[in-house]
DNA sequence: CCGCATCCCCAAAGATACTG
DNA sequence: CAGTATCTTTGGGGATGCGG
């Protein structure tokens, strides 16, 4: 995994630190806090054991992330982004919000993996949120959206929970139709908030 | 080069489009303008003939790039991005600004691609460049930002020409001194321009 | 269980040669 | 010039094993 691209150029070197494969989406799933190894492999369907041991090793050895052992009685170790990982968020948030446009609803069940609403939460809306209390339930996942930031599973005393299937919190967020959700408690500032989501786009060919 | 994650998040579909090896450096040479096929093939030292006709063929597929033929009598064939392929801007100027965070000066002229000074100019300050014309040359290369577009090549009637080596380039960008660099022109608007790169901050390893 | 290391096999990448 | 064909090497996916 040493260096790939022998070029003068920052964004080859940024490739040569994340841009080996599943590496990108290793950082996804620490950007909302620490995981175990066991969390990440079930995160990252079809990554291979070895893989990630890898990817953690050069990763930590690039400081980008780094891997502590939780005080007693946990013991168990788990690996976080430092600070200089996390500023990848804006160069990763661009990125999904480009990938975000030819993603259609999710196709299949055998897609959802967990984690999926909050990242994709993390991507539409987290930029630009107004202030409150959010919380959404698609099918099993639950994500929910504390002033702007995004956190994995319920709040309490949230402003406006929002439930559906999949399909539904979907054509909440890309079409801002309320048919296929429930909504408990402020459905104004729940459309204050889908206002920052960025509009549908066209896209030349959606594969 | 289908579908190699297989989980609904846009991070990992907009990875599917743009994530293989190679391919975001493919896109970063076009974002100036179309080129060749042999063209593509000098920037990228090591990519191997056969990849790149791959990563070509799957970016036209996706409708990031389209091929097209010069009009007689050049009648070659160019590579050029489409609309959608472009708007990758933002994400990959993200990165490389990330990226650009842990890298040197050049250490070895091997290093040196033609178009390196461009792409380096285009993330570093291209971003919120004032409104003027600039000409820089690091050695051989020579590249130009006229109102806050980078250009390739050297431009007619610049307000400021900066030449030097590419550790002076490299001195004047990031640490702002001007001594191992000759300016011609207006030196102020050149010192309101170094004001846009980003500050240098630390990061944990540099490797 | 959790956190890997090992092994096997195949698919993709690098290098080179060659052709329309 | 713009690739294709071929060959070799490397790395990834999947299963399994094994110490803590």
């Amino acid at each position: 995994m040493a260096k790939r691209y022998e070029q003068y150029c920052p964004m080859a070197h940024a490739l040569d630190l994340v841009g080996d494969r599943w590496t990108l989406l290793v950082i996804r799933d620490l950007m909302h806090g620490p995981k175990r190894y066991t969390d990440l492999v079930e995160r990252l369907p079809g990554i291979g054991t070895n893989i990630l041991a890898t990817r953690l090793r050069d990763l930590e050895g690039h400081g980008i992330l780094v891997r502590r052992t939780l005080p007693p009685p946990a013991a168990s170790k788990v690996y976080e982004l430092t600070d200089y990982g996390r500023e990848l968020r804006p160069a990763m948030r661009e990125l999904a919000l480009w990938g975000a446009r030819s993603l259609g609803p999710p196709a299949e069940e055998g897609e959802l993996f967990e984690g999926w609403l909050a990242n994709a939460m993390d991507v539409v809306i987290a930029r630009l949120a107004p202030p409150g209390r959010f919380e959404f339930r698609a099918g099993d996942e639950i994500a929910s959206l504390v002033d702007g930031e995004v956190v994995d599973g319920p709040i309490e005393d949230a402003d406006v929970r929002v439930a559906g299937d999949p399909d539904g919190i979907y054509a909440l967020f890309v079409d801002r139709c309320f048919d296929l959700v429930s909504v408990e408690g402020d459905q104004k500032l729940l459309e204050e908030l889908l206002e920052v989501a960025p509009a549908r786009t066209e896209v030349p060919v959606s594969a």
